[in-house]
DNA sequence: TTGTATGCGTTATCAG
DNA sequence: CTGATAACGCATACAA
């Protein structure tokens, strides 16, 4: 089945011979260069044990001289390890997760290890077949961030592979979790509104089967109601993450004619979009409607206006997911906790006239 | 040295031990369930050679039945392939490149390779680097993307490994290319503001030793001298291809007191920042300054206004540039061209006044 | 057409 | 401390 759509009738017979040609420096190559066993090189490439300091010379030049490179695929084959990291990340195009990847790779890169990206695209089924391709080239350990899988596919995978997870909080073996805290967030996002004097602010939310999405709904909630505001069901629609949702969230607002005079967006493209929405309408931000977003997107300050929100540091949540899932493959127990979120105060947010 | 840097202390034994029981399903497990030999397993699974409908079948069952994945680690060392696609990158972060890499991942899905992202951070140093990773990690071919490194550094990596490289042509053997005509593209931009009757159309250029950002200075000339217009150094101001440089060459052109009605970004990024300095300082666009960029991020769209832009398909170009490697890699000769660029006219830029 | 044997480059397990 | 040698899981000449 998966073998007949790989095309292997091409007759790259000629390059592929050369191709081998250039580099077939094995590891016994540079053992007969030293006068060693390929045990002996193998030991002192892998610290393994301790060697003769006169054989180690003479390995580490024959190393050099013949420009030996160990081979990854055979070390996996051999060693059950592949020195490669699995990331199933939801969209890789995506401005959030484009920064986690950065801090991924950036944190990877020291230890040798490679990163495998594979996008799910928010579908169960999509991000199960992610980690099966993932297993199936022995990554050493998987980083998922957030996405749709059960908590229970999560804990079942760890028992074979190590797994760091994104935006849940999970305790199980093999398994560490890093979760921002999108609560917290959103009612500092929504306390900030609120301390500039809204009393009328709207909501777009992200996906409900979205864990993250919920919590900032909660948030947004918890901080009205600490204000002894009433939560009013009106003025929250649904959005799906995305610019166009900002914008069609809006008009929707306007069309149903609610009252507001500040929106909180649960992301910033959805602020993106609904601040073009409200433009359009010839309702200027922050003057007639004060506008909060959501991560802080890089991007973001360069809006118009530059755009208020809430920054979750996801380089920084790239760097410490793989930080632990490296910590997790050498058995360590990862310790790290996400960074706190924090009000980015820019020109969209300002006090209610009046 | 290398070997080292790798942290292998730790005491992971017992899990590691369970994992090799997970997917423990080989393919002479298959062969005996089916009652065949290896070899016959591994034709089927290839499709190296005919063998008998029965036998084939009972295969299927057993695969079926056991669930077997074959092992692309194994795959790998013994067929010289590894079914992965290296793709160096500049930055995985970037809102344009991120397309290119969905593109990319998208038409690899269903071959049955995955691709391998590293980034160069356009440093032709990292980017050589780079190379060497996927290259020991024995990518059956390298798609890279842009860059700097030498045509030469390229055509020397393709005579081991095919290569595809974008934003440039170039011929060589195992060496496909793929440019975008930002010549053209950068013409086209021009000449729109010059329809619209802008006569004295800034530019801010991306970096000098950037091929592409070379091609779009030209084109820009181009379209300027094809319609009379004398070229004005004074109008054109060195950015960096992102928001930020985009900004300050506009605070660069106000504080020069240069004259201008329009302004022609080379990229979108840069068209973002440009945007903002310019309504930072009370110039109205596109009433007072007509913007276009080039690129036509997916964001762009949500600026307000509009921007104006001047599309490259980083989608298509990924997917074209996959296909490609994937032609490579099985010996036959891609023939793709790059699509032509187009202008994407929104609401940034408009006829001059008067 | 099908099976056998050998190799791919390393690591790991044993003896020495 | 070191060196043979057996895995690792699969592809593939070579035989049959």
């Amino acid at each position: 089945m998966w073998g007949r759509s790989i095309n292997t009738k091409g007759n790259s017979s000629v390059r592929a011979t050369q191709s081998r040609k250039v580099l077939p420096v094995t590891i016994d190559r540079v053992a007969k260069h030293a006068g060693v066993s390929v045990s002996t090189v193998s030991r002192i490439l892998n610290g393994t044990a301790v060697v003769a300091e006169e054989k180690r010379k003479a390995v580490d030049e024959a190393i050099a001289a013949l420009g030996f490179v160990p081979n990854p695929v055979a070390r996996g084959l051999a060693g059950g390890k592949s020195f490669s990291i699995g990331v199933v990340t939801q969209a890789i195009d995506s401005p959030f997760y484009g920064a986690a990847l950065r801090g991924i790779e950036d944190e990877l890169d020291p230890s040798g290890y490679v990163p495998m990206f594979v996008s799910g695209h928010w579908s169960v089924n999509v991000e199960s077949r992610c980690i099966d391709v993932l297993r199936s080239r022995r990554v050493d350990g998987i980083i998922v961030l957030t996405g749709r899988l059960s908590d229970q596919t999560l804990k079942t995978c760890a028992k074979s592979t190590p797994v760091v997870v994104t935006g849940r909080s999970l305790k199980a073996a093999g398994l560490f979790s890093l979760n921002f805290d999108n609560f917290l967030g959103a009612r500092i996002a929504t306390q900030y509104l609120l301390d500039l004097g809204h009393r009328a602010i709207a909501f777009i939310a992200g996906d409900a089967d979205h864990p993250d999405a919920n919590e900032r709904l909660r948030g947004y909630r918890s901080a009205l109601e600490a204000a002894g505001i009433k939560f009013d069901p009106a003025l929250v629609v649904a959005g799906a993450y995305h610019e166009s949702s900002g914008l069609m969230a809006v008009e929707h607002l306007l069309e149903k004619r609610r009252h507001f005079s500040a929106i909180f967006a649960a992301n910033d493209q959805m602020a993106i979009g609904a601040n073009l929405a409200l433009q359009r309408r010839s309702l200027r931000v922050p003057a007639d409607v004060s506008l909060v977003g959501f991560d802080d997107l890089p991007t973001s300050m360069y809006a118009i206006p530059p755009l208020t929100s809430i920054r979750q540091p996801a380089y920084e949540l790239g760097r410490l997911a793989a930080s632990a899932i490296l910590q997790l493959v050498n058995g360590v127990q990862p310790i790290a906790k996400a960074p706190a979120p924090q009000l980015v105060a820019r020109e969209s947010a300002r006090r209610l006239p009046g």
